[in-house]
DNA sequence: AAATTAAACGGACCTCGGTCCGGATCGTTA
DNA sequence: TAACGATCCGGACCGAGGTCCGTTTAATTT
């Protein structure tokens, strides 16, 4: 119905298919097999945005002033980036590697050695704080509804809280478990919690916390939970 | 900075400061005190934009296209209704006062009368259930960023929520808790796990009272929560 | 080194959301 | 009913995202 060919045959996949967890490098290391001047121009338009973005705000990043800023054609952005949130995404791209290898093989808590619960504590609030910088950038990177769920850097951190899940909480739909503590880190949500409703970061840490105790609880008698056809089975449809 | 003076001055507030918890249907009631011909017009503008969604889904309402469709300038779209999301906002309006409507005064499990755990636990099913219908709308309505969280209808769901929860949990930070819960409802979130994973909306109705009942559970020992400054307290800032 | 081809380039062009403002209308007051 | 001010109307206009396609260029083959 809609799935157009490619325009572009070699567009740096917006969100390509990774296999599962791990980490996304080889697939998304950029300037990998690029021509010569395509790497080159990657370079410049990342080069320009990130300057613009510092001068201006992330509001201040057109794709039209990317390129101009870069010197380079309109066209070739997209061509690259795919679209606006390709390009600020791979601004991201960055922070959100130091990330990811803090948390699958870094030191406890957050990396392993500690207890699954500890980890996830210490994981939401690692995020809450890496949000509270970047903010403006992540929500202007935001893509609206598909793709939201389905891009890497997400499934990966949703991916982590599945695997810790499960260790910590075995009876369980760990995969809807798993979205609800990443809805609560939500970037909108984050910056609606703090910016416009001006709780202190902490405040969120510490609910955060004990959303994590709350979930992970040992299921002690709840008093009346009627017919619960839990189905806690790996599911039958595309997982993610 | 970008406190614009209303260009419009009478345009249908996109998202007022309704105070707090209430139906809001005194300070929405649509045509009110209108000229006439404003009346007419937002009339025939509705009903256009019903037609084109009917014809060519929620993607085909255009802000042009609407007001082509009604016999109208396309200002006048702007003036009534703000924005885009602000036309599909009212589209969704009479669903969204049929629920508020059945939950705050109907017949028990949703309405009053149940005990508010299962309240709860009929509120994110029927939401789910009412989300299913209408996604694409509610997807195509959802507004980026700010004003996400600060619209009257998410604001009345949320303060619900709260309400509930303070009967069922008074130790817990209620706030961030109902946050919780409701971005477990988020369309986004739906969208993504009903049509991109292909889960049956049981399991989702399911994963909603395990969640809830989670969350409920008495603390019944949690084995180590070390040094949790749960601040449950009603919060310093500005609560939503 | 010349030929070949896949990929990259660039900018004209389109669409759509959103703004502006001169002129038409409504409702009211005298 | 005549005049007046507040409100509304409409469509020209703008900026930004996104597409297309003819041209240029880097890599590979002969």
């Amino acid at each position: 119905m809609s799935a157009a060919l490619p325009p572009f045959p070699h567009t740096e996949e917006p969100f390509g298919r990774t296999e599962l967890l791990q980490l996304d490098t080889a697939a998304h290391e950029p300037n990998a097999c690029l021509r010569a001047d395509a790497a080159r121009n990657r370079a410049r338009l990342l080069d320009a945005a990130a300057r613009l973005v510092a001068e201006h705000g992330a509001a201040g990043v057109t794709m039209e002033a990317v390129a101009a800023a870069a010197n380079v054609g309109k066209g070739t952005v997209f061509r690259r980036f795919g679209d606006r949130t390709g390009l600020l995404t791979a601004l991201l791209d960055h922070s959100e590697k130091k990330f990811q290898a803090a948390f699958l093989g870094g030191p406890p808590p957050l990396g392993p050695g500690a207890p699954p619960v500890e980890r996830l504590r210490a994981f939401g609030c690692a995020m809450l704080r890496r949000s509270a910088e970047q903010l403006d950038l992540q929500l202007a990177a935001e893509p609206s509804a598909d793709r939201r769920f389905a891009s890497p850097p997400l499934r990966v951190l949703h991916g982590h809280v599945v695997l810790l899940l499960r260790q910590a909480v075995p009876d369980a739909d760990t995969e809807l478990v798993a979205h609800t503590l990443m809805g609560y880190l939500n970037p909108v949500l984050i910056h609606h919690l703090t910016r416009q409703c001006g709780m202190p970061l902490e405040r969120l840490e510490d609910g955060w916390t004990d959303l994590v105790d709350r979930v992970t609880a040992p299921a002690c008698s709840t008093p009346a939970a009627p017919a619960r056809r839990t189905s806690a089975a790996p599911a039958p449809g595309v997982n993610s």
